[in-house]
RNA sequence: GCGCCCGUAGCUCAGCUGGAUAGAGCAACGGACUUCUAAUCCGUAGGCCAGAGGUUCGAAUCCUCUCGGGCGCACCA
């Protein structure tokens, strides 16, 4: 693994007498697999510290790592890179160890979709129901424990209108201008169910049909009948004023660009003032981290609430407040974008898509590209989208090796240094994709972005593919047969991971 | 006007804290199924990384500006 090694050689060039300046290793995986496994362009950064070309320090460093590598790897130097060449046994052995994440494991809140249930679920809050139970796996994945987390908006002005909504449809009245207009209002209307009740219920059905699940829908309206609205406004009140008989919290004193109301001139509070109600009940619950996930349409609440979540803390013993900004879903239909806006008519709804095109093409649609990008959904393509989906390529990844597998019966027991000897060169790429895959995880983890596992998928299919079409299993003996399953299993097992965390399925059979 | 995100192959997108010859999928063209599932593989073609400056050994990546697109700038939620 990555680190390991950095640490490893790191020491040894500072037992060999050579200083780094504060320059880390950081080895890469090089962009052609035939330059080695691990590579390192630290000679270049070092070249003018040490006053000399970079391949010199190369060739100097590799003459002191190479006594300590020897047993494992090749060193080389090519234009100047460090590059490490592991030996065939110790790259399947690589493979075979368990990784071990360098993390400092943090107790994790994760929250996200939170939609008011005023409406069902469109295709925005799946991207963020499937964002963040992607983060979620992927940061338990390399060691934190995440709590998931759904707010639900069940009091204010909108709830009010909803409910107005439905009572005049009940009544047969014209619904008001400003009420709520879909189809569903009218099919709630005729059951005598509690219309938040019915909505979460949909909610909660529309995204089990993507295997999202929450550990806590935590209710707005329970900061109301407790103490928690008036706690909160308390601890924050050193930082309020009061002005043209409004009460103001000053967040520009951390780093908002002007300063919001909590209590209006008419007495009643405003949304941001319960969001810090809500805050600060996280707050209490002790996380070491605060991770909300939003859509760009309220990237201009971040200063804000992250100025209170400062304001509450007051400097002691910190919770961290993470805000993942996410691009927005637009639906296009003959080139016309289509509006999403649950008072107009004209919807279409998350579940309408999941029943479309399957709930694994619907997760991978919508976590393989980076959350900074935007997704336009085509609905006359829906179908061809499914056919450009690449998730059955990785699926029939899978379900190639498990029948392949099935056949053979129980694999034999393998000793890796013996299997080894059937290694070729044309493997080799396969192997560094199995081996890197921690390296992968972690970086995505770091970085919060379950994407580049999902790019990772591919690439690993896109390697095994290659391979299943030139190492038959069944028909190969001996040495040979054991190294190919060992290597598939390799395949197979990563595969079952990465998909777990994807939340796809992983079909034996297609 | 100010702020955030984006601009990479015909289309949809990757490109990790700057690194070696910028990559996939789909679409196009040409090959490979009596052989572990052809939902696959192999090959060909396709690029002024929006544009212009700057930083340096080195820029798709960092900085500035311009153009183009998305979103946001409430005593709404």
């Amino acid at each position: 693994m990555r680190h390991t090694l950095e640490q490893t050689l790191t020491e040894a060039l500072q037992s060999s007498g050579i200083d780094l300046h504060g320059e880390p290793l950081s080895f890469h995986a090089p962009n052609q697999s035939d330059h080695g496994d691990y590579a390192t362009a630290i000679a270049f950064r070092l070249a003018k510290v040490l006053k000399q070309a970079p391949a010199q320090i190369a060739e100097h460093f590799i003459q002191a790592l190479q006594p300590a590598m020897a047993s494992q790897a090749t060193l080389s130097q090519i234009n100047g890179f460090i590059n490490i060449t592991l030996h065939p046994s110790a790259r399947l052995m690589q493979i075979a160890t368990p990784a071990n994440y360098p993390i400092k494991p943090r107790r994790i809140l994760l929250e996200f979709v939170s939609a008011n249930p005023t409406g069902p679920l469109h295709i925005g809050h799946g991207r963020w129901a499937v964002l963040g139970s992607c983060l979620a796996h992927l940061l338990r994945a390399v060691g934190h424990t995440v709590t998931t987390e759904n707010y639900i908006n069940d009091a204010g002005n909108q709830i009010e209108l909803f409910i107005a909504s439905i009572v005049a449809a009940k009544a047969g009245n014209p619904i008001p201008d400003n009420g709520y207009h879909g189809d569903y209002i009218y099919t709630i209307a005729h059951c005598d169910e509690d219309p938040v009740t019915h909505m979460l219920d949909q909610h909660a059905s529309d995204l089990s049909a993507i295997g999202t699940h929450f550990d806590h829908w935590f209710r707005e309206h329970t900061l109301h009948t407790g103490d928690t609205l008036s706690d909160a406004l308390a601890h924050i009140k050193a930082h309020c004023y009061t002005q043209d008989s409004a009460v103001w919290f000053k967040s520009t004193a951390f780093g908002d660009d002007k300063d919001r109301v909590l209590v209006k001139s008419d007495g009643s509070l405003t949304y941001f003032a319960v969001d810090i109600a809500y805050h600060w009940n996280k707050i209490q619950r002790h996380y070491d981290q605060l991770i909300n996930i939003w859509g760009a349409d309220h990237h201009g609440y971040v200063p804000r609430v992250s100025a209170a979540v400062q304001a509450l803390q007051n400097g002691h013993s910190p919770t961290e407040l993470t805000v993942i900004i996410g691009q927005l879903v637009s639906l296009v239909r003959n080139g016309e974008p289509v509006r999403m806006s649950k008072r107009s008519g004209d919807m279409i709804y998350f579940r309408d898509v999941i029943d479309d095109i399957g709930p694994d093409a619907t997760r991978f649609f919508l976590i393989y590209k980076s959350s900074d990008s935007p997704i336009e959904l085509d609905l006359n393509l829906a179908n061809q989208k499914t056919a450009e989906n690449p998730i059955f390529y990785i699926q029939y990844a899978h379900a190639r090796i498990c029948q392949l597998l099935l056949k053979v019966g129980v694999p034999p027991d393998v000793d890796i240094t013996q299997i080894a000897d059937a290694y070729t060169d044309a493997d080799r790429p396969l192997l560094q994709c199995l081996m890197h895959y921690p390296d992968t995880l972690l970086d995505a983890a770091n970085a919060y972005e379950p994407h580049q596992l999902a790019n990772y998928s591919l690439e690993l299919a896109r390697h095994f593919h290659r391979f299943y079409e030139t190492n038959p299993v069944l028909t190969s003996t001996g040495i040979q047969k054991a190294y190919r399953l060992w290597v598939i299993a390799q395949v197979q097992r990563t595969l079952q991971t990465v998909l777990g965390i994807l939340g796809i399925s992983a079909p034996t059979r297609m």
